[in-house]
DNA sequence: AATGAATGAGTGTTCATTCAT
DNA sequence: TATGAATGAACACTCATTCAT
């Protein structure tokens, strides 16, 4: 859990109101990873992370509301995960090769990430929209720069980005989430063959 | 509403429980698509389609089956629509633009598409697989015939194929449900030129 | 249970309904002239009314439309039975008595009549309002058929009326609810000395 | 706030304490008058009076007590504002037309009054009992002495005091809390009439 | 086939009260 | 004394599903 997840939550003013307010997002996670938002449940979250139920309005306005903290903190999680990935790599194409590959290794560390993230589309549509706008935004200035170091090719721009992030997602649900028996880094590998000259014979 | 929705629904017999029951599935596709499984109910069903709550049971065995049913059914359409696209299509590679492009004016014209397909990997897991997997294999059919015809390169299958796959789906919801103002055919025909050559310089 | 209880309500279309419909509203009137509009519950009602739980939303919006209706019920049951009372009764002075004599006895068979009125004025107070300012009304304009008869003095108008009321309203608690021991007729009658020709000597 | 309040509470031992239980006190009065007692919350309360929610049980035992300790507290302001009314005026009638009039002033300064002492009838009955059988008690009491000394007629009882009550309750709630316009001595003027020499011609 | 009344399990949320610090 | 975190009982309301007509 990162830090930027004070939206909507009521800011605990001790120690152990921090722990407490911690162990429910926590729980929270595991909840909504495994049942899904709508088949989560409150006492469901309060029982895993061994407080009260009346102990989880202490520290959210309510079920959306914890939901909505989980989403932008994974966004963020995955945001922190991608830039990581391209520091310090040179080429624009090796860094989106490293993006993919981490973010399928992620995917497998937080197998939750797409049953909350994708959900969102239902409960909270804003977040959802937030989550890929801003996602999509990122890449896109990679390419950008990829363009302007001269790597990569002129007219580069969202349509571009979209793309590359419908892949990359398809690519962590199929070989992240559902599967454990490929190799991450042969997938992007392959993946990455396609960025740099096509299917083209 | 296309002819293959007859899993988990109850036949009707005479022409007026045909119908009805037509009535019921496009009413549910309407009333699934604006509010979501979950926000959805078996009486906004009813009373868009203008009959009395009991007769929903006359023909579904439950509110999932409706949506298992109506699952099938856009599947099925959007294989076929797949299949046209590139009938008669000589070029691979030209058929995946022609498939874009359809699949962009698809998306347009039946917003419902996502909001169903996507909700069904947390209301029935085994339709979303069965849509995602089912669309994979037929691409990468393609993809494959592609390289026995000599036009794509070898090694195609299975990441190619949903990393296609992602694109389109990204594609789709960017430029065909959350906005109208690009042309279908530019989009594709960007993305094309990924698929053709890649995205280096 | 008269027949101006439909506001809030959602009328039953068929007989059978319409028993359920009118064993809640009765059960109601029970349940909250008993413990009162806080502590009534929902399950308590259903329960008198020998109905599931769930066949009270069939008949009623919530809990706070029952007991409107039942308080606009109440209102007119007791405007009835002022111009009831005062049927055929020349004198308006005699009116009046009879009327604070059927009051009490009223308050006697509907001990809930006084826990449900005046609760209104927490849970509903339009309602609350609504019931006293026809009440008021009603009364005034009595008054000023027995001014314009020769009967009573000039001047007479709200303050009055409202004067009357309260009478009225506190011997109906006093000797109606509170206690059984006192003869109606005789209670009406010292209080109409008083309106006849005031407390001095 | 006056300062027989004790039934109840937890007396403050230091100065200090004796501001909290103060402010903790009026704040009470404000949000049940506000919002009634149901929908009042302690929360509500100690965030009025600036202290931790804590604090509350320190001075109070449960919701119930405070709430009784306003309405003693109101109900013995109420009679001590009577008691000065008619100090000092030798006759009956004419302290009778005081003691509503300065009432209608005291329930506009005190809208709450209503609030607090009519919900008591609910919330604990013996405390609603206790306020009106005092206030009759008290009427009665000062009927009994103007019949005592010539002023008033002989058989002025207990019907007597409680419709004086009534019509002074219901007064004040029309003319003090739900409107301004009215000048409360014409109100107790024409009230007093009524007292004085009734209805009739 | 069609209707709509009846059922009751399920759950989010509130809030008075307790208690460790 | 003062604080505020923790507790858990209680309840209104929803809605899929059944079934008598």
């Amino acid at each position: 859990m990162e830090e930027n997840s004070q939206s909507a939550t009521k800011q605990p003013r001790t120690e152990r109101g921090r722990r407490t307010a911690r162990a429910i997002l926590d729980a929270a996670a595991v909840e909504f990873g495994e049942r899904g938002f709508y088949e989560a449940s409150i006492v469901g979250i309060t029982t895993r992370a061994g407080v009260a139920l009346g102990s989880f309005y202490t520290y959210f306005e309510s079920k959306d509301a914890v939901f909505r903290a989980l989403v932008a903190d994974m966004s963020a999680q995955v945001g922190a995960l991608g830039a990581k990935a391209v520091k310090g790599v040179p080429s624009v194409l090796d860094g989106e090769r490293a993006v993919l590959d981490s973010f399928i290794g992620f995917a497998r560390a937080h197998r939750e990430l797409y049953r909350i993230v994708d959900e969102s589309e239902f409960v909270d549509p804003p977040s959802y929209r937030a989550h890929y706008e801003g996602a999509a935004r990122r890449i896109r200035a990679r390419l950008e720069a990829g363009t302007a170091a001269g790597e990569l090719r002129d007219g580069l721009g969202e349509v571009e980005a979209w793309a590359l992030m419908g892949m990359n997602v398809f690519l962590g649900l199929r070989y992240g989430v559902w599967s454990d028996d490929e190799d991450p880094s042969s997938v992007a590998t392959a993946a990455n063959a396609l960025l740099c000259g096509g299917l083209a014979r």
